[in-house]
DNA sequence: CGCCTCCATGGAAACGATTCCATCATGGTT
DNA sequence: AACCATGATGGAATCGTTTCCATGGAGGCG
């Protein structure tokens, strides 16, 4: 009843051959067309499926493509782990998850368990520094980055202030006014890789850009970002963006939880009244931001603007709908299993894909 | 330097013995003390991990879990699939996942790939019906199924309407009165699996019966129910808990997508206007009736009261907060995984964990 | 003192595939 | 007619591990 699999062996015995000839008609080599007939046949009719086992053990590679991201929970990395998945899928590879709570340390551990079962293919959404993933490439293993690439020095990546109840209403210089609507966006300067590897990310910068200057254009002058892990690069855009005078108290981390989102949506309400717009760099982050403004009776967006990055389709339901910077989750997970699979040998490349700004109803004019 | 990983001959080597000596002290045989200590420290010199290759051809096992998902972009799933993931990385063991798309072809696609992996424990979200499973569990696999059932007849999961711009406003009967209010719930009767496999479910029917009982008490009496893949356990539910006079118009089915979501509750909404109330059998559902009702004007819940399976971050987010009926996704998905690691021989045991309804604003008495 | 038992140990087989290499037959060319 | 090239084919090695079995030594007991 309990049928074990037909091995190789048994199909080149029922078809009178060789092991070698099975082999060779089944991953395409040379043979007669008589005794490939007959070996698919007979191939067909014992139900023979090579086993991966096998095959891997002898090219000591597993074949399949690991992928590590911080929270399956969040819609964006879900987003991006169907486009891996669909890639993966139309390549005939597996995929083997991780989630790695953005934790650097459960992420090494991670990594630690691919290189076990000898995967050595990774698409990541680093949350660890060079530290983690510089003995993962030495180890032979293909990486590729999404979304992110990992934190130039080990452990800064959550550097910022998890306020407490208030830290400084020392509301002093909120004079950034250097008004550059009117300037041509510089040509998008693709971030480099700090390190050889590839890495497939959406264009951050512009999408930052673009929306602080929305805000801009609608006069608000106090624009505050909610930062979560992971989330340098959008910050760094958002400095550059809102330029040299950063008031650096609008400048805000929380870690990868909802309640620390929340805690931190809601700690800079109390701390700074005086802010006008908030720029929310992710969607967990968003849905803190919409909460927290609803808890403290913050009306959006009469008192307070807000834009979201990551298009969710959530986002449509909020009264007001959130105008977001929608990237293309899927697409970057797509892209950087076409890069992984690809990129066998050749020199690493590194993609950047457009975000746009989609306007709903989040924003509204100064007031 | 791409210095290749070493092998168990190379820490024999070095330490000194004999292969079998090395497997034995790593993997907790009998060894002497000195011997142990020996290999111990060559082996962490040498930064040596067995390779799971070797190991699992030898056992003729991969060791792994297959996860297959309808959707990963739902957020219920991802929970489901953190929940798997927390409880197989506890255990040490890689988790493979598929995203089957709800469609029983890919899913069986995805099932041969994980026999050909040679994983040979499943947890999955089933899409195809027994045809799909049986073979698969005759092929050795210990598979748990999560959320949901597979269909007992091959291919019957999408029976209903998708209905076109107006079907039939035939509203003739909407006469199902039968209070039940009163009556204590009967005990719960755990849904019997059809096949020996076993599964973690959460109680649909209570949930469902609670969701009805409370918008009849409102006073809603032409309540329907927008239901998607797989749901066919909650319709049978609201069935039940309607009683015998159920108006099948106002029970509508929509494919796994967002469009068809969209659609089916529009067209709903258009067909039957008496309608006073949705019971929304899936949080995409629940999406696509929050965007419909306001693209019609129907006020929630003045207009319509609205009630949601699967409590979801954005469900608080939405005004007025959805109402909904919380089951617990990443348990679900902790305890499938429990399950298919202990299950390994013994007889198979499904748990039905409660569901919860979570009033929050979505409902209102009728008017 | 001798024998038996027990434990540590190492050699070798096995797992299921791929692939190198030698062999053999065939057919064409000189 | 002899020889060479070509192509099909099968045997055997290989990948890295676990596990069976045989061996050898040490210690205990009769």
């Amino acid at each position: 009843m309990e049928a074990k699999r037909a091995t190789i062996k048994d199909v080149a015995e029922a078809a009178g051959v060789g092991v070698a000839t099975v082999s060779r008609v089944l991953s395409g080599g040379s043979a007669s067309p008589a005794t490939r007939e007959r070996v698919l046949a007979v191939a067909a009719q014992l139900d023979y499926r090579p086993s991966a086992l096998g095959r891997n053990l002898r090219q000591r590679r597993t074949g399949g493509i690991g992928l590590l991201v911080p929270d399956l929970t969040d819609t964006f990395f879900g987003q991006l782990a169907e486009g891996v998945l669909a890639c993966a899928r139309s390549a005939g590879e597996p995929v083997v998850l991780g989630s790695t709570g953005d934790d650097p340390e459960q992420e090494a551990e991670l990594v630690g368990m691919l290189l076990e079962q000898s995967v050595d293919r990774v698409i990541a959404v680093p949350s660890g520094g060079a530290d983690t993933w510089e003995p993962a490439a030495r180890a032979g293993m293909t990486v590729v980055f999404a979304d992110r690439l990992p934190a130039e020095r080990p452990g800064d990546a959550l550097s910022g202030s998890a306020p407490g109840p208030v830290s400084g209403s020392a509301s002093a210089s909120t004079a950034d006014l250097m008004l550059l609507d009117g300037v041509p966006p510089p040509p998008p300067v693709p971030p480099v890789p700090p390190t050889g590897v590839p890495a497939v990310l959406a264009d951050d910068r512009a999408g930052i850009r673009t929306a602080v200057r929305y805000l801009r254009g609608l006069g608000h002058r106090r624009i505050a970002f909610l930062g979560g892990p992971g989330h340098d690069r959008r910050v760094a855009a958002f400095r550059e963006a809102v330029g040299p005078q950063v008031d650096d108290d609008l400048v805000v981390f929380a870690t990868g939880s909802r309640d620390s989102a929340y805690a931190a949506a809601s700690g800079l309400f109390q701390s700074r009244p005086d802010l006008t717009a908030v720029l929310a760099g992710g969607n967990v982050l968003g849905e803190a931001a919409v909460l927290a403004a609803r808890e403290l009776d913050l009306r959006v967006p009469r008192d307070v603007s807000l834009v979201m990055y990551d298009d969710v389709p959530w986002a449509e339901l909020c009264s007001p709908p959130l105008t977001v910077i929608a990237q293309p989750g899927r697409d970057i997970g797509y892209r950087a299993c076409e890069l992984v699979l690809r990129t066998a040998g050749r020199r690493p490349r590194t993609v950047v894909l457009p975000t746009e700004l989609i306007v709903r109803g989040s924003c509204g004019p100064l007031r």
